[in-house]
RNA sequence: AAUGCAAGCCGUUCUAUCGCUGCAAUUUAAUUAUUGGAGAGGAAAGUCCGGGCAACGCAGAGCAUCUCGCUUCCUAACGGGAAGAGGACUGGGAUUGAACACCCAGGCUAUGGAAAGUGCCGCAGAAAGCAUACCGCCGAUGGCCUGAAAAGGCACAGGUAAGGUUGAAAACGUGAGGUAAGAGCUCACGAGUUUUGCCAGUGAUGGUAAGGCUGGUAAACCCCGGGAGUUGAAAGACCAAAUAGGCUAACGCAUGUAGGGCUGCUCGUCCGAUGUUAGUGGGUAGGUCGUUAGAGAUAAAUGGCGACAUUUAUAGUGGAUUAAUGAUAGAAUCCUUAUUUAUUGAGGAACAGAACCCGGCUUACAGGCUUGCAUUUUUU
RNA sequence: GGUUUCGUAGUUCAACGGAUAGAAUAGAAGUUUCCUAAACUUUAGAUAUGGGUUCGAUUCCCGUCGAGACCA
């Protein structure tokens, strides 16, 4: 299904600062990633925060449009190319991105990069989980 | 018909697929599922004013602080609006040798008081306000000299703001009298201002008669009159587990002491230290309410110059909270550009996004429509 | 969402309502030096913006634009 309701977005205040205190980044431009798994179950393997800087545009409908189009592309990708690939189902990764461009592009744009975003955070989840299981071991 | 100005209104539309947030009905253990219907603006913006609403405070009085300032009306209220009054300005007319005053039109106007007091008015200029007199004028009166006297001379005491140069502004302007020379010192005409009386007007004010006064500046201090308690939905109310211990009542201590509360201050006024017992239950994170039917909207009639008011009828209700109102495809409409002038291709869709709610103000805005006024052209 | 402060040369700061807005640095040109630095001389450069009050406004008043700070 390509849903994206409420209990697919982050609205948790304790999330949202034990996120960006604790999780990592990375940067695939047009957007900043960060992300954190924790054990607790949910619903949904992932809980999403879409976020553009009030610095950068300072017109509330552009932001309104960036984050509209975001969340389009978010929505239509998520079910084959994240849940997919998201191996472990007890755990909730915890996701947010970040426009840091400096204009406003297509949809198609949006899209493509989106995926890209996806292919580097898998490469990066698996690997981290590799050394996890490493290092008890 | 075109162009310009002003006012008002609108400010992309339709179809399909995939979604988001409320609402109603049915359904479910469960916002679980199905169906239906709804979902940004004229400025939602800036946060510049005024309210509603809420909490805190309040025996009461004064001071300080901030703010407003022609009149009448509208409004819940306003620093908003309507209609007027005054003012300077611009254009035209008339008058004249030329202008001012006068008449008409236009937009503008924070417009109480300079006759309570204080301050300031650089440079220039004699002087910027009780005129400390540079040039000039006079020297009547006093002084000195000549002379018998009449008179004349000197320019020493002094008098003088009419004339000169300066400046944004020069002691209200012009003319006459007056005088040694002069001076609103006096008179006539005129300018402004103010007090009183009469007339017109609800009133600001205007007209008129008499009296007084005459540099500017109050968006300098200030004076006069009116208004304002403070803080803002992150206000506030309710729900609920664990832990430190705040508050209330009674008794005791103490006897209104130290200290504290009451908007910024003062007067004034209220509470009032440690202990024991009993009761109640705060902060933090989360949720629900506050939260959307309202000083509402549209239309008609009536009243009013108008802002607006009254009555009747009609239609229906955005409500998110890490924050919904969207995306894609196709078609239509409009604009720009290139090729061509049948057309075809490419690009684009003004300003801009609710955050408790209303009334204003200000600012941004592609394009279109309506009305009024002005100018030009064409036709009759 | 609310409260509040401030805009002056490229930069950091001055300036009772009063001649042409000042200083330090940075820039440009020149002197000096074999060359550079330092030093010296000269030079260009600004009141955020639109109105108003006033004879006169960076300063006073009002409206826009922009930049910060604070309130959980």
């Amino acid at each position: 299904m390509n849903t994206f309701n409420k209990e697919e977005r982050l609205c948790s205040r304790k999330l949202i600062d034990l996120l960006f205190k604790d999780g990592s980044s990375f940067l695939l431009y047009p957007y900043r990633v960060s992300y954190l798994l924790t054990a607790t179950s949910h619903q949904f393997p992932v809980q999403v925060v879409i976020n553009v800087s009030k610095k950068r545009f300072k017109k509330a409908v552009d932001r309104n449009r960036i984050k509209r189009l975001t969340r389009e592309a978010y929505r239509l990708q998520k079910q084959k190319d994240l849940y997919a690939l998201i191996p472990e189902s007890e755990k909730l990764l915890l996701l947010s991105v970040q426009f840091i461009g400096k204009k406003i592009y297509d949809y198609s744009f949006f899209e493509k990069k989106l995926s890209g975003v996806f292919k580097k955070l898998t490469t990066e989840l698996q690997v981290k989980m590799t050394q996890e299981n490493d290092q008890p071991s």
